[in-house]
RNA sequence: GGAGAAAUGGCAGAGCGGUCGAAUGCGGCGGUCUUGAAAACCGUUGUCCGCCUAUCGGUGGACCGGGGGUUCGAAUCCCUCUUUCUCCGCCA
């Protein structure tokens, strides 16, 4: 969300910074100055009234005290009018409110001065690559088809218990499963994360803060007795810890590091492509989360790039890193990187991360502040968060580039984790 | 699930219709003292919104778990929701 000083004072930067976003904003904005407009004249006429009311209050305390019944019943009654005037405007000012922060929240981020205009993953900006593309034989096999090979990971048993898009992991498929969230743990940890076990249901307002609600919630499983959410990701909980939070400024940056399993409906995006792990309605991933000092945000957003990129690359998996354009990143983040590993057998790049700053807009929703040491006013600080990593596709590209005549061999960064070296 | 009690500033804890944004203690910040530190003493100490102001700041309004109500006036009374604690029941 951004804030109604920015809205006020740069109204013809935002609507010139939203068209990277493709995002027509002037529309928005006018009806937003307007109602800002309104709700401040009423607000300072409610006010000064009610400053009469509570001075006339007062009055009639003291007069009781002194025993002068007539003279404060006198001033009582001219309270009466007083107390429906500022009630009329007061119930004038709360729908202009709700009106205002539905038009407020419509807005997207501003996306960073860097991020080029485009429509979608056409446009994006290849930053870096590493590693090297596999060479597999003729007879080499898509995961799918590996996963039964070796009954490692039961769909239909999925299917059976829950429905499509569930899977079971078993034997070594659940092993493998758990090697891999403990070394990313592990690598967080080291790296500065704490680490975090966050509830995986959240509420309401929480799903606000991120930005999940109003408007995405039909990507979420809502528990609906109980007016609670699945989380999507850990992002989630891990950044609402810091919703009405106020931080001293030599707090950060706070570092948290969280795994969960994500839940996702996935409403409408099933077709080609969506095959095996490509994409599940549940998965495990580790999010690394950091709450930043506006000044640094950018440098902790090239460390969690860093982070990531040191996390495919120990696993020996070819992977790029793209620079998304402004159609294709998500309306809440200011600049996004995205990882892809390459999935031999499919022969093509699979989305592993995104790692994304959101400058102070989660921030404003979550009223993040922070304080500079031995300075009264408070300022929003920035979040950021970045998948290290999403597992079901990691899991996917392993199984792929790793397969041999003999089974799949298990990258040596996590046979410590796994206590094996192969799946046969 | 049943029966009671409670929720106040960073923390502890008073207040239980008017002078309360809220005593007191601790903590934090600034100062005096000291070679330095501690102790002692003095001062200060929240958030949001509006208006005025180039800035420092000033001024008005709101906030005592959330929401609603009674009243000229609510931290204080009433309703409701949430949470916590105690006892009983159930239970991984």
């Amino acid at each position: 969300m951004l804030t109604i000083n920015l809205i006020r004072e740069k109204k013809e930067l935002i609507i010139e910074r939203l068209k990277i976003k493709n995002f027509d904003a002037e529309e928005i904005i006018t009806r937003i100055l307007a109602l800002d407009l309104s709700r401040r004249e009423i607000q300072s006429k409610a006010e000064s009234l009610q400053s009469d009311m509570n001075r006339m209050s007062k009055e009639i305390g003291a007069l009781m005290k002194e025993g002068k019944k007539a003279e404060a019943d006198s001033t009582r009654e001219k309270t009466s009018w007083l107390k429906e005037e500022v009630r009329s405007l007061n119930d004038k000012i709360l729908p202009i409110e709700e009106d205002l922060k539905k038009e407020i929240i419509r807005l997207p981020n501003l996306p960073h001065i860097s991020v080029a205009p485009g429509y979608g993953a056409d446009n994006n900006v290849k930053v870096r690559e590493g590693g090297t593309i596999p060479i597999l034989p003729d007879s080499a096999l898509p995961h799918w088809d590996l996963i039964k090979k070796y009954d490692i990971i039961d769909f239909d048993l999925g299917i059976k218990l829950t429905g499509a898009g569930f899977p079971v992991y078993k034997g070594k498929g659940a092993k493998l499963e758990r090697a891999l969230i403990s070394f990313f743990l592990d690598k967080a940890v080291f790296a500065g994360y704490t680490e975090m076990m966050p509830p995986i249901m959240v509420n309401e307002d929480s799903g606000f803060g991120t930005g999940q609600l109003p408007d995405k919630e039909g990507q979420m499983y809502n528990v609906g007795l109980d007016g609670f959410y699945l989380i999507p990701t850990a992002e989630v909980p891990v950044t609402n810890i810091y919703r009405d939070v106020i931080l001293s400024s030599d707090q950060l940056p706070v570092k948290n590091v969280a795994y969960t399993p994500c839940f996702r409906r996935e409403a409408g995006s099933w077709g080609a492509h969506v095959r095996g792990l490509n994409r599940l309605h549940q998965f495990d991933k580790v999010e690394i989360v950091q709450i930043a000092h506006p000044d640094n945000s950018y440098i902790a957003l090239e460390d969690m790039v860093r982070h990531v990129e040191s996390l495919v690359s120990e696993l020996g998996l070819p992977y790029r890193i793209m620079r998304l354009c402004g159609g294709d990143m998500s309306f809440t983040s200011s600049l996004t990187y995205d990882f892809e590993v390459w999935s031999a057998a499919q022969k093509r790049w699979l989305e592993v991360s995104s790692v994304s700053n959101f400058e102070s807009f989660q921030a404003n929703r979550l009223k993040c502040r922070f304080k500079e040491k031995g300075e009264k006013q408070t300022r929003l600080v920035h979040t950021l968060n970045g998948s290290a990593l999403a597992l079901p596709r990691i899991v996917a590209a392993i199984l792929e580039n790793y397969q041999t005549e003999n089974g799949i061999k298990i990258p040596a960064v996590l046979v410590p984790y796994t206590g094996f070296d192969i799946i046969t």
